[in-house]
Formats: C-alpha cells, structure tokens, sequence
DNA sequence: CCGATACGCAACGGTTGCGTTTCATAACTT
DNA sequence: AAGTTATGAAACGCAACCGTTGCGTATCGG
C-alpha cells in the first residue's frame, strides 16, 4: 500500500498527453481555417492529429466539449497596459485585436465569436466567459477610468463606446480579410472614436 | 405560326411561378432560423416548400446559386433621407439594421454576411453586391456631403467611419440577440461618433 | 512476467444528404 | 387528340460522418 508521489495513478498505460496536445492543436487548425463548427468533424481532428478516434471518444464525450476545451487553451493574453493615458490603452488592446486577425490560430477566436453564437449558445456561453469577457474588462476598465479620471466625458455610455471601438475593429477584419491591415488602423480608430467625427 | 402575346412560349407545362416562390420563401426561413448556408440542404427546403427535389434542381444546378437567388430578393431597403442634417439621416440608415434585427427574415442578411464571408466567399461576393454595398453606398454619401458641407470634418476618413457606425450596431445585435434593442440606440451611436467619447 | 489500460487502425451498422432517374399525372400548345 | 414539358413522390447508388467494437501492440504498476 504505497502512495504515488502526488495522486495515486491508477495501473495500465497512462495516457499521452501529446496525443491530447495533438487533438487541441489539430482542432484549433481545423477552427483556424474557416472551418465552422458545425462542419468540423471527429474524423477530421482524428485525421489531422495523427490520431485513432477510441483516442478522442475516450476524453471528450461530443465536440462541443472538444472546443470548448480547445478554446480554453487560448487564454486572452491581455496586455500590459502602461496606464498613461486613456488613449495609448485603448490602442495597446486594439493593437491585439489587429494583430490576432493576421494569426491564423488566434483567429479563430473572433470567427467563432461571430458565427457560432446563434447555432451553440451553450458553446457560445463558455467561451465567451473564457477568451471574449477577459478583454472585455479590460477595456471597460480603461474607459471608467478615464471616466473618472476626467479624460473622458462623465456621462459616458461605457459599454456603447466598448460596442463602438471594437465593432469598428471587427467589421474592419471581417471584410478586409486578406489585405493586410493598416498599421496605424488602431490609432485611427482610437482618436476618431476619442474625438468626434463632427467639426469643431 | 403564331406568336404568343409577349414571348413565344415553348411548348409543355410552364414552370410553377408558385413553386419557384415557395423554394425562395423555404430558403429564407431556413436562413432565417439561423441555419447557416452549410448546414442547408436541399431536401430540407424542398419539404419546407411542398416541392420535389427535381422542380429545384431543374432552376438552380446547386445550393449557392439559389442562396444567392434567394437573398437577392431581399432588396435592400435603403430608406429615404431627410437630408436636413448628417445626424438625422445617419440615424435613419441605423434604425433600418436595429428594425431588421427583430424582423427573422430580414435578420438572415447579417448573419450571413457576418459568418460565411470566409467559407464561400464566391457567394458572399455576389450577396455584398446586392445587400450591403447599396446601404454602404447610402451611409458613404451622407458622410461625404457632410464632409463638403462641413457638418463633419475635412479630414474626416470617410471608410473609417462608416465601419466604426455599423460595427457598433453589428456587435450590438450580434451579443445582445433576445434582448429587445433600446429604441434611441441609433441615436445614442451616432450622437457618440459625432462628438466623441473624450471630455471637452 | 502479469494484469491493466491506452494506443493507432480498420471495420462495423446507421444516418444524412447528395445529385440522378423513373414514374404517373398535370398543364399547356398546336 | 397528340405532343411536349413540368410536377411531386419515391427510389437509386454514392459519399461523409457518426459512435462503437475488435484487433494487435505499447506502456505502465506490481
């Protein structure tokens, strides 16, 4: 009657953690390319991942538990924000957003966050908790700041504005797909949201 | 050899322009309910629309050609303008996307343009010639006359800011589906782009 | 070595949708 | 009446994918 050193490991073959590793990479390439998750199929990820599909039945119960898990990998890496202003915040998180269009990996996050919401709400719910909310504190967080700082007006709508900076940035991604953005589209957004498109 | 009275009509049984109606109507609730263009079938929108698998195929030789049939009807309603302010008329163009984000017919337009841009982008450029780019050309026009007239900016990127208007609305119905939109959404919008988020 | 579990692989029966064909019937021209 | 085309229904063979099972092998603990 001897203790593992942490967890008691129960006998036989444990299970490879690259065969794991492999199905998330596998199911995230697949997201990456456009491929929905509707039309995502098992034997695809198997496929892909070098894998027997027993390997994938035996964690994963269905495929929406599959991405679920898959997406939970990509943490938002929220950045360091320097805090100096309202303005070089919101372009720092903005920047993210641009940047992650051009990485076929992390893209799939915004294509899923679009698509996906109406057909796999219950989908849609976790992973909105997991990549979509972080960001969307961070941002809100600069916007009350600046709120309260007086940097911006005192009655601002936050979470309208939060809508506007980041629907700009979508929308701009979504349908330029393949020109490369801007490099100061960020900033542009930024001061234009900031200051008004009306003549002083 | 007598002539009909318009066209020589070939010889047999016409086509059902009851049938060719009812395969369009079936297409769009199907879009509508938020089946997305891959999950459609053709045999599901022949038995939504009472009619035999061969009446579609002898019109349409596959799927993404009666889409784009189907969604051509959807004429863009692009509403008359005012014309007595760039605020009013801005606010017209957006109550027309948060009035079509209640009607379930009329939601399907977004939907798709938002989630099958990159899986059939053949498709999705036909339907941005017939559905967005009319409500871009309007929205475009309000801005530049603005920008002549000088309501707005000189310097005003007029692109830009056509992104940054319908981002939001988009983003807004995207995330907030079920939930009735508030009716001065439009306004509060274009009132925050006009005048900007930062303190005066 | 032995028992237990995981592995990749192949095959299974079942479902869905494809695009085509056949059929009896309906609608229209001459 | 005769000829022609369209219609809805049904069935076809084909392909993809489902979730499961069995197989021989690999990897662990005891």
């Amino acid at each position: 009657m001897s203790m593992s050193t942490t967890t008691a490991r129960p006998a036989g073959r444990p299970r490879s953690e690259k065969a794991e590793k492999a199905i998330l990479e596998a199911t995230l390439d697949l997201l990456g390319e456009g491929m929905g998750v509707s039309e995502l199929s098992i034997e695809a990820i198997a496929s892909r991942a070098g894998v027997g599909k027993t390997t994938i039945y035996r964690r994963w119960s269905n495929k929406e538990d599959l991405v679920v898990d898959a997406l939970a990998t990509l943490k938002a890496p929220v950045p360091e924000l320097a805090g100096e202003s309202v303005r070089d915040d919101l372009v720092t998180l903005l920047e993210v957003m641009r940047t992650e269009a051009g990485h076929v990996r992390r893209r799939c996050v915004m294509n899923i966050a679009m698509s996906e919401s109406d057909r796999h709400p219950q989908l849609f719910a976790k992973f909105r908790k997991i990549a979509i909310e972080p960001r969307r504190n961070a941002v809100r967080a600069v916007l009350e700041r600046g709120k309260a700082n007086g940097e911006l007006r005192a009655d601002l709508d936050v979470e309208l504005a939060m809508q506007t900076l980041t629907g700009a940035m979508i929308v701009h991604t979504k349908w330029h797909q393949g020109e490369p953005l801007a490099e100061d589209l960020s900033e542009r957004i930024v001061d234009m949201v900031l200051e008004g498109i009306a003549a002083r």
